[in-house]
DNA sequence: CCAATATTTCAGAAAATTCTGAAATTTCGG
DNA sequence: CCGAAATTTCAGAATTTTCTGAAATATTGG
């Protein structure tokens, strides 16, 4: 491995991490160099810094770009491939959620909303289907919460980010101001209190 | 593998999904058949319905106490142990959420610090110093948010969540209501307009 | 077109992980 | 305490994943 040292700590932490995802040592390396790196690379370029086979960074590269990790790109006058990461951090994020959760998160949607139509055929199955329905029902809170989200841009999302759960003080302020009391809707608050 | 139908699918499903994560295929099961189960099982229980070794289950349970996702519990007169998964589907999120924390990004956070310490020695080393700190930022923000959301009960994390990007509508009403015009906050929406 | 260059594919080697059975250790009722 | 039951440990087998080198395929400047 050829790299400055505070490159090659970075480049050799993310490939550790990458086991914890789904995602090999090699692919997690590649990718923090990729970030890193001010240039495009090739990926002889790659070949070299990381001391990995040809064909391995191949394949890595294949990987990343089937997550839209990477961006595919071309200098004038030479054909080979060089390859970089947004520059914006933020559309790294966006897309690490989206590709998780394409990959996990709706697979495992479509697999619960099939099991929940079948008619349990015991007790046992009956208690199953309703914890399937607690966690569909989960993931359907939070993805919703996310494709809502996902749409602002980036400065709005920072902002929200920022907030925190002080939004909920701004919720409690908004309820005082604008719920008619005695309306249904103002006795949340009320059942707080029993 | 000795399991109702429905109850199988959702098992094998959670067993495959698991090496998505950095959970092996018998964790991955073991912690579904728990999370379906109304009752707390034993180790020869999971043995039975599985179909694989007791030393596996063993190893198993192990993983999953390490990561805080089951419950040890005992029965009158049974010295075996038993293990379940919190009744309530946010504990598990939380808990979840928690430890991913503490294994993933938690160290990520450290190693960002200590290179952030250090001197760059090149134009090289000092581009790569920039991305890194928009990395240690971008996280800094993202787990700041996250510890205030997670003090929230979940009844108003429920509220929060439902509300999504809505929130925006209701800052956006805070600021025309309690901003003395021309004051320096006030100027943010102004300046979108450039 | 074609030859030089670049990239991909893929079979099998290497490495890492997962799983098992047997043995060791722990626990606790009597 | 003792011994039966329960659990854990661990060496090595089985499996899976990762990685490589060689060969095949694709691309493009001239």
């Amino acid at each position: 491995m050829n790299l400055p040292p505070l490159v090659q700590t970075f480049v050799l932490h993310f490939g550790e991490m990458g086991s914890r995802w789904g995602i090999n040592r090699t692919v997690g390396q590649i990718y923090a160099l990729l970030y890193l790196s001010k240039e495009p690379l090739n990926a002889e370029d790659i070949v070299e810094r990381l001391g990995v086979s040809r064909s391995n960074v191949s394949m890595g590269l294949k990987e990343l770009q089937a997550w839209n990790l990477v961006r595919l790109q071309h200098k004038p006058s030479d054909r080979r491939d060089y390859f970089s990461t947004p520059d914006d951090i933020w559309q790294i994020v966006r897309t690490l959620v989206e590709e998780r959760k394409k990959r996990e998160i709706d697979p495992t949607m479509t697999l619960l909303r099939e099991v929940l139509m079948q008619e349990p055929a015991s007790a046992e199955e009956r208690h199953a289907q309703d914890r399937m329905r607690e966690m569909h029902d989960l993931f359907e809170l939070l993805t919703g919460w996310y494709a809502d989200v996902q749409r602002l841009d980036t400065e709005r999302l920072v902002q929200l980010l920022t907030l925190g759960s002080k939004v909920q003080k701004i919720l409690e302020m908004k309820d005082r101001l604008f719920v008619v009391p005695g309306s249904k809707k103002s006795r949340r608050d009320d059942a707080k209190e029993k």
